[in-house]
DNA sequence: ACACCAGAGG
DNA sequence: TTCACACGCTCCG
DNA sequence: GAGCGTGTGTCTCCTCTGGTGTCC
C-alpha cells in the first residue's frame, strides 16, 4: 500500500511482457495446450486477462468469487465471464470436504454442520466430519443459503510449464517484474540476444517438471517413486538428478530404511553420496565392503571435503576389519587462545561478544564471515561473473549466471577471470574494487553481501589484505565455489598502523571447528596467512 | 482481548 | 532453500 | 574428547490484514 505505481494493471502488463518473451523464445517448443493458453488469453477483454493474471499469481487454485475484488477490474462476475466460457476457469467446481473448509470460516461452518462442535478446531472439527462427508459437491450444494461463488482455475499448471520457460527455474515467480520496477531488487543488466532462452529442447522441460515433482515428495517427507533411474543427456539436469538421489537416500537414511539408502547411494555420483554410501554400510554392519569402498576412494577421493570424512572414518573401518592402525599424519593444529568474559546481557552472539572485546582503535575488528572474502571477489571479478556467456543469462532478473555451479563455469570464461585477477599483480585491483562497489551497489549478485561490506571495511580491507593473498583466496574460491564459499572465520582484524591483518575464529563453549572451517584454516597455514581460533568462556558470576 | 500467521499487495 | 551454531548421543582411550 | 547426527535460527522485500486459536 506504501508504494505506488502509474498503472493500476501493472502486473497485466508485466504478465503479457513474459508471456510474449517466452513465446518468441519457445515458438518450437511449446505444446498445444500451452499453444492453446497463448492464443486465448490474447483474445481475452483486458478485465478478463487482469482477472485471470491475479489468480494466476494468488494461492489457489480455489477462489471464493467475494475475495477476488479489484477496483481497477472492476466487476468481478463480469470479468470472469469470458475465462468460464474459454475454459480456463471452472465455475462450479466439485469440492471435497477439506476443499470446502479450505474456503469457508468459522462462522460459515458452524451454520453448514450444526452437529460439530463449535468450540473445537478446524483442523479437528474437519477430522469429525470427513468420515460422514466423503463425496465432493458443488459450493452451491455444500451451502444452498450461500450468495458467493467458487472459481477454480484450470490453467495454473500450463502457467507454471511457461514461467519455468521463463525463468529457467521454478522459485523464481511473476513477482520479480514488480519488486524490480519498484527497485526492491535491482539486477545487473546483461545484454540478452533474442535467441537465448533457459531450455533447448521440450524433453529437457519435461525432465525438469519431473525432477520438481520428486523433489517436491521428498520434502513432503514422502518415498520418491519415479526418480529416472537413467542419467541424463543434459549435464545441468543430471546434476540435478543427482542431487535428488542423494536426498532421497539421505531420507531414507533418516527413515533407518539403510537397505534402501545402500541401494540409492550406490547408483549415485553426486558429491558426498560415497561417503554416506560407507556410513551406510558400517551401519548396517557390513565392515568389509564399508572398509574396501573407504579404502578404494582414500586412493582418489573426489574432493578435499571428503578426504576429511575419510581419514575420519578409515581407521575405525581399519580396526572393525582387524586391520593395524596407520600411522596417521599428524594433523596441523591451528593456532588457539581462551578469552573468558562476563555473558553480556541482552546476549547479542559470542562472536559480537570477541568482537568487542578484541576491538582497538588501531585494530579495529569485524564479523564477517564468508561475507568480506567472497564480496571482494565479487566486486574484482564482477565482469566475468555477469560476462554475457551464451546461455548463462536469459531474463533480466538473473541474480547469477545460469551455469555458476556447473563444471565449466571458469573454464568458459578463462580469459575474463584472468583479466579481473591479473589486476592483483598490477595494483589496479584497488580501484577496479571501489569503482564497482560505488556502481553496481545494491545489484543482486551471487557473491557480493551489500548490506555486510560499508565503506570503512572496504577501505581497511584494501589496506591491509596483501593482493598475494586475495589471488591465493579467489583462485581457491573458483576451483571449487560451492565448497570453498564458506567456512571463513568469523572475525578479522586489521592492524591499521602495520598494514596487517589476522582472522579469527571464535568458538564459544560446546562448539567445534566445522569441516569448511578446518579445510579454510589450513589453506591459509600453508600459505602463511594468519589465523586464530579463539575460544570463549563466559565468567561465573553468581 | 490478544498474539500469531499465512496470504496478498505494490 | 544456505550456513553456522547448539546440543545430545555413543564410543573409546 | 572425538565422531556423528539432528534440530534451530536466520535468511528469502516489507507491510498490512483477515482469520484463527488462546500456541505452534
Ligand atoms: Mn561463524
Ligand atoms: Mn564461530
Amino acid at each position: 500500500m506504501a508504494r505506488t505505481l502509474d498503472n493500476p494493471l501493472y502486473y497485466l502488463a508485466n504478465f503479457e511482457r513474459a508471456m510474449s518473451w517466452t513465446g518468441e523464445r519457445y515458438g518450437d517448443l511449446l505444446d498445444e495446450r500451452e499453444r492453446a493458453f497463448l492464443d486465448c488469453f490474447n483474445r481475452l477483454p483486458p478485465a478478463a486477462r487482469a482477472l485471470l493474471v491475479r489468480m494466476v499469481m494468488r494461492k489457489g487454485p480455489l477462489f471464493r468469487e467475494s475475495k477476488l475484488a479489484y477496483d481497477e477490474i472492476g466487476d468481478t462476475r463480469a470479468a470472469a465471464a469470458p475465462l468460464l466460457a474459454a475454459g480456463l476457469v471452472d465455475e462450479r467446481p466439485a469440492l471435497n470436504l477439506d476443499q470446502l473448509f479450505g474456503l469457508l470460516v468459522r462462522s460459515e461452518i458452524a451454520q453448514a454442520f450444526p452437529g460439530v462442535d463449535a468450540a473445537l478446531r478446524k483442523a479437528e472439527q474437519l477430522e469429525r466430519l470427513r468420515p460422514q462427508w466423503p463425496q465432493a459437491r458443488c459450493f452451491d450444494e455444500w451451502l444452498p443459503a450461500a450468495r458467493d461463488r467458487v472459481y477454480a482455475l484450470r490453467v495454473g499448471e500450463v502457467c507454471d510449464r511457461l514461467r519455468l520457460m521463463f525463468f529457467g527455474n521454478l522459485h523464481q515467480d511473476w513477482t520479480e517484474f514488480v519488486l524490480a520496477d519498484l527497485g526492491i531488487l535491482r539486477y545487473e543488466q546483461v545484454d540478452i540476444s533474442p535467441a537465448s532462452r533457459g531450455f533447448g529442447c521440450r524433453e529437457d522441460i519435461e525432465v525438469y517438471l519431473r525432477l520438481h515433482a520428486c523433489r517436491e515428495q521428498i520434502e513432503a517427507g514422502a518415498i520418491p517413486a519415479d526418480i529416472p533411474q537413467q542419467p541424463l543427456s543434459n549435464a545441468w539436469l543430471e546434476g540435478r538428478r543427482q542431487k535428488l538421489l542423494f536426498l532421497a537416500g539421505q531420507q531414507q537414511e533418516r527413515a533407518a530404511e539403510f537397505a534402501a539408502a545402500r541401494r540409492i547411494y550406490a547408483a549415485c555420483r553426486h558429491e558426498g553420496a560415497r561417503a554416506r554410501h560407507i556410513r551406510v554400510l558400517e551401519k548396517c554392519g557390513d565392515h568389509e565392503q564399508a572398509h574396501a569402498l573407504a579404502a578404494a576412494a582414500w586412493m582418489q577421493p573426489e574432493n578435499e571435503a571428503e578426504r576429511q570424512q575419510l581419514a575420519r572414518m578409515l581407521p575405525r573401518l581399519r580396526r572393525r576389519v582387524g586391520l593395524p592402525p596407520e600411522a596417521a599424519p599428524p594433523a596441523a593444529a591451528p593456532e588457539e587462545f581462551t578469552l573468558v568474559l562476563p555473558r553480556p546481557v541482552p546476549f547479542p552472539g559470542v562472536e559480537l561478544a570477541a568482537r568487542d572485546h578484541l576491538w582497538r582503535e588501531d585494530a579495529p575488528v569485524h564479523y564477517v564471515e564468508n561475507t568480506l572474502i567472497n564480496s571482494l571477489f565479487g566486486l574484482l571479478c564482477w565482469d566475468a561473473v555477469f560476462a554475457a556467456v551464451p546461455g548463462a543469462f536469459f531474463h533480466p532478473f538473473h541474480a547469477a549466471p545460469a551455469d555458476l555451479h556447473s563444471a565449466d563455469f571458469l573454464p568458459r570464461r578463462a580469459a575474463a577471470f584472468d583479466t579481473c585477477l591479473s589486476q592483483l599483480d598490477s595494483g589496479a585491483y584497488r580501484d577496479t574494487i571501489r569503482r564497482r562497489h560505488r556502481e553496481k551497489s545494491g545489484l543482486q549478485s551471487p557473491f557480493v553481501y551489500w548490506e555486510a561490506i560499508g565503506d570503512t571495511l572496504l577501505e581497511q580491507a584494501l589496506d591491509c589484505l596483501p593482493p598475494e593473498h586475495l589471488k591465493l583466496w579467489f583462485t581457491r574460491l573458483l576451483q571449487d565455489i560451492r565448497a570453498n564459499r564458506a567456512g571463513m572465520p568469523d572475525l578479522i582484524r586489521f592492524d591499521l598502523r602495520e598494514r596487517r591483518y589476522e582472522m579469527i575464529e571464535v568458538k564459544g563453549p560446546g562448539d567445534r571447528l566445522q569441516d569448511n572451517q578446518l579445510r579454510w584454516i589450513a589453506f591459509c597455514a600453508r600459505h602463511g596467512m594468519p589465523v586464530r581460533v579463539c575460544h570463549v568462556r563466559w565468567l561465573e558470576q553468581e
